[in-house]
DNA sequence: TATTGAAATGTTATAATATAACATTTTTGA
DNA sequence: TCAAAAATGTTATATTATAACATTTCAATA
């Protein structure tokens, strides 16, 4: 557990598809480590959500599932988003309610931090521990247990400031 | 702007009136120095809003105001949640799409952190200004630039801690 | 390998959250 | 007092998410 970026905005011309790749393959290989089973439609959701770097809607992965697979509807989707969560695999971010792929899902995080790019709508993933430790500190002053935190920020990538 | 817990877990015995009162009245002083209008309508959302430390649904809040005035819809409520946010005396809970009352409004601060109790539900705020400035500082280290910043902590007061 | 219990998916309906669009009323300032 | 702006009323609908029950598929084991 260290200081991590587990995913860094990355250029617009970026091989996205190694992206994919990596997010797919390491997937795989934890839901197996796991005993979980990555079926079809789970495999698909996660392709779906991973079609970018930008957090996807819901309903947006279910127009694209209709498509290819008639019978889904909202609780084919948010199904597999609940598994893909449970796994580490997918991130809720909770002010945009939307879900992105998690770059490092491997690496137990429970605490990320998510910047998002109001300009191109990308979001970044960090697991720093300066961060978490620093907001476990000052809860424990007032006598608060932490279980969970989200941290959300939004402004403007070094990408998009050029 | 210093470290700040704006609005701390109270007991369950605590008086209750009192924050209401102080929450009312600054409402209206700051929605006075600013020229904007604290209708009977936006004023009574606010003390809705105010009911306890937990964070309110706005489908609750109209509930309660259709009760005592009839023409209200959805829209009537949105609105003056949207006004009372713009005036920051109500914050949004982004994971659990719920409203809550600003504890310190006259005091500019741009990112509270809120900290949630699983056990009694309710929310604290603290704007703490080196938990701002270590996210600043390390999201600059990336280029980002920060706008805002949500930080929502889930875990167990130090009251429910007993 | 047949069975059976658990897990996953299908299906229908509806709950919960939020906004659009336009009409009317109220307020404010010229 | 009038006109423009702000606030509220009203109706409709969009968006996000879950409940409840039926059916199918999978995987362990008898």
């Amino acid at each position: 557990m260290k200081n991590k970026v587990i995913m860094p905005f990355r250029s617009a011309k970026h091989q996205h598809r190694k992206c994919q790749k990596i997010a797919l393959d390491s997937a795989k290989k934890l839901c197996e480590s796991q005993g979980q089973r990555l079926t079809p439609l789970r495999q698909r959701v996660l392709e779906l959500v991973w079609q970018t770097h930008e957090p996807v809607k819901a309903y947006d992965i279910l127009d694209q599932l209709k498509d290819e697979h008639s019978s889904s509807a909202p609780p084919t989707v948010y199904r597999a988003l609940d598994f893909l969560q449970e796994q580490g695999l997918v991130h809720k971010i909770e002010s945009l309610n939307a879900y992105i792929g998690c770059g490092g899902p491997d690496e137990s995080h429970e605490h990320s931090q998510f910047l998002i790019c109001q300009q191109c709508g990308a979001v970044a993933e960090l697991d720093d521990i300066d961060i978490t430790n620093l907001l476990n500190e000052k809860v424990s002053e007032l006598g608060f247990t932490m279980q969970t935190g989200m941290v959300e920020i939004v402004g403007v990538c070094a990408i998009c400031n050029h």
